[in-house]
DNA sequence: TTTGGCACTCTGGTTGTAAGAGTGCTAATG
DNA sequence: CATTAGCACTCTTACAACCAGAGTGCCAAA
């Protein structure tokens, strides 16, 4: 018997006992026993009957006991069967939508976008939201503006995207004449505008090697100054991603001991792991799920992290999720991290398409 | 003997067993016994007698045993008095301070330096640190440029306070023209350099309801673009204060239940109260603690909070401090407070004053 | 194949006990 | 009169013993 199940998977009745099993262990907490599962199943068995099931289902490894005597719950195969091949998603009340792109669309910047995104994540969850930040590769460049403070400062304007806006100060070493400086950021608006970020600095750092008898005095102090005001800010960037809702993960008792907060907190604040782990996701498209230690980063152990990209201009710049308990309510936070996604997304567009 | 002791304060001895127990219990968490006390008081007295004295100091309402056969520790008074009259603060090494001075000196906008004052506050004293935003009263305005990124919305850059940019984007109503902007720009920066934003947003309302007729053509076009422009952004301010460290306090084993931390990060999220409670050591100078059910503000209760203002201008324009456990090494957080103030000030002041 | 029955195991709560820590009081001491 | 030693008392904590409850595995019967 035990062979059939192995050849062609499970039984169908097997499939139906471990989803309403993982069901009711997610909303409960609790191992399942035997007992309570004939009664949830609605198959008229006996308990002893689901006991024969379980103890095969626990041969297959897709449940285990926490101890002799008590009831079975979902080993992390156990979940990844569930998700793969049990889950029947719900669908979004409109309702929920309609909130979410209400919440989204009035925003102007990227930052509050992003923020925004993470916080319905995680209030819609009631777990951590995580929104990592577009790639640098994906902000373009659309005007530059430089506007004299003092002599010695100078604040650079440097539109993006055509939403962003960023402000640097910059000390140059040489003068530059009011003049100079307006026609320097006519020079680069020209020249530049529509390119991406890392793509001009590439360009500006060839430019400055070049041999200067080639370019006209224009260009040269145009490229002069913008060497300093496409820096890349800071030495690090400062953040990598938007969490919010860490608090919400208290909540929880299946990691409310102080130690594993305390783990998991400090990863969030050492970010490194978890942005590689992010950077995983970027690649393909749709909803992927790591259960607990799937994700192969120890302090997450007892959570899952599902997440999604998001795109603009069709190419996945980043990535969002949640991270909350394994028994998490993945019909319901599966179709939000996918819609939030898809807003996100859409969001970030729709600034740059929407009529200027 | 009591009446004498009331009515003089307490004993030189006396004083001296409170100040050792205290200091103790502090870094111990454990409650003081007689005997500990005895060995540690370097008083050559035996237990029998220290406990008389104790007995006295329980009676007077500065120590409290959990139980009766537990040592005894400082109940809120005895904190009070502890501070207030035996306390010895540690003067601060150089090392540290010139650590502060050169985390904040590089730093060139006031969202950083915030940021840094409180990161160092959390990071030096293993709580939580806190800082709040300089009051808008203290925000002045240097120079305003009008940026038109299409027909419909205008980009606004705003500097403040000879370092601080803020953008905004504007929609507004009626076409502008390019020289319209510049010329609007232009007497905006003349009539309002150097004056606060909330006067000016009052001096522009006053102008905008102001009969037309004694106004030129250029002022009143100004004055509508800067209606708009000076508009206080969103709806609420978005944030209060920075706090960071908040994770620190887990590792408080008297702060380290669950329930406790939820309370107490729901009211970091909460804030009006704490804002409240904040703003009132704003008129005031120097380091104010506020020890447990001192502050009258529930979520606090098993907390200390130890705060100072810092000046702009010798206005007094923010607070800061540090959350922790009753049971915190004051010595070393009130000069570390005391010195964040100061520094965080001078770090504000100094760009304004910085040769320009 | 399903089911009832039964012995077995493990957990969690309760109770009892003993050790340890610290107190308050009293009587003795310098 | 302040200080001290001694002692009975109280309270906490840890540990062991015990019991009820829940759930299992297996066997034999339907």
């Amino acid at each position: 018997m035990n062979e059939i199940y192995k050849l062609s998977g499970l039984n169908e009745r097997a499939q139906h006992l471990l989803k309403v099993l993982v069901e009711r262990y997610i909303s409960d907490g609790q191992p399942v026993g035997s007992r309570a599962l004939s009664r949830e199943a609605g198959l008229s068995l006996s308990p002893a009957t689901i006991r024969n099931v379980m103890a095969d289902l626990e041969d297959l490894g897709l449940i285990t006991a926490p101890h002799t005597s008590a009831g079975r719950m979902p080993t992390v195969s156990g979940y990844r069967f569930f998700i793969d091949s049990l889950l029947t998603v719900k669908p979004l009340q409109n309702e929920i939508i309609q909130q979410f792109q209400r919440d989204l669309e009035p925003l102007d910047n990227a930052g509050d976008i992003l923020e925004t995104a993470s916080r319905l994540l995680s209030d819609m969850t009631h777990m951590a939201g995580l929104v990592t930040l577009p790639r640098r590769e994906a902000v373009t460049f659309r005007m530059i503006e430089f506007l004299p403070l003092s002599e010695q400062r100078i604040l650079v304007i440097l539109v993006t995207n055509e939403q962003e806006v960023q402000n640097r100060i910059i000390h140059p070493t040489k003068q530059f004449s009011a003049s100079e400086l307006t026609s320097a950021a006519n020079y680069l608006n020209a020249v530049y505008a529509g390119k991406d970020l890392v793509t001009i600095r590439e360009c500006l750092l060839h430019e400055l090697q070049q041999t200067r008898e080639q370019m006209n005095q224009e260009a040269i102090r145009a490229t002069e100054i913008a060497d300093l005001a496409f820096q890349v800010r800071g030495p690090k960037r400062k953040k990598d991603f938007v969490l919010t809702g860490e608090m919400n993960l208290l909540d929880f008792d299946e990691l409310a001991s102080m130690e594993r907060m305390r783990i998991l907190f400090s990863a969030f604040r050492q970010k490194e792991d978890l942005v590689h782990l992010l950077d995983r996701c970027l690649e393909s498209s749709g909803v992927k799920i790591f259960i607990g230690e799937e994700s192969g980063y120890e302090p997450l152990e007892q959570c899952s992290l599902v997440t999604a990209s998001y795109a603009i201009d069709d190419h996945n710049v980043g990535v969002l999720g949640v991270i909350g308990p394994t028994r998490m309510k993945y019909e319901r936070v599966i179709p939000l991290v996918d819609l939030t996604a898809k807003l996100l997304g859409a969001a970030l567009n729709h600034k740059s398409l929407s009529p200027s």
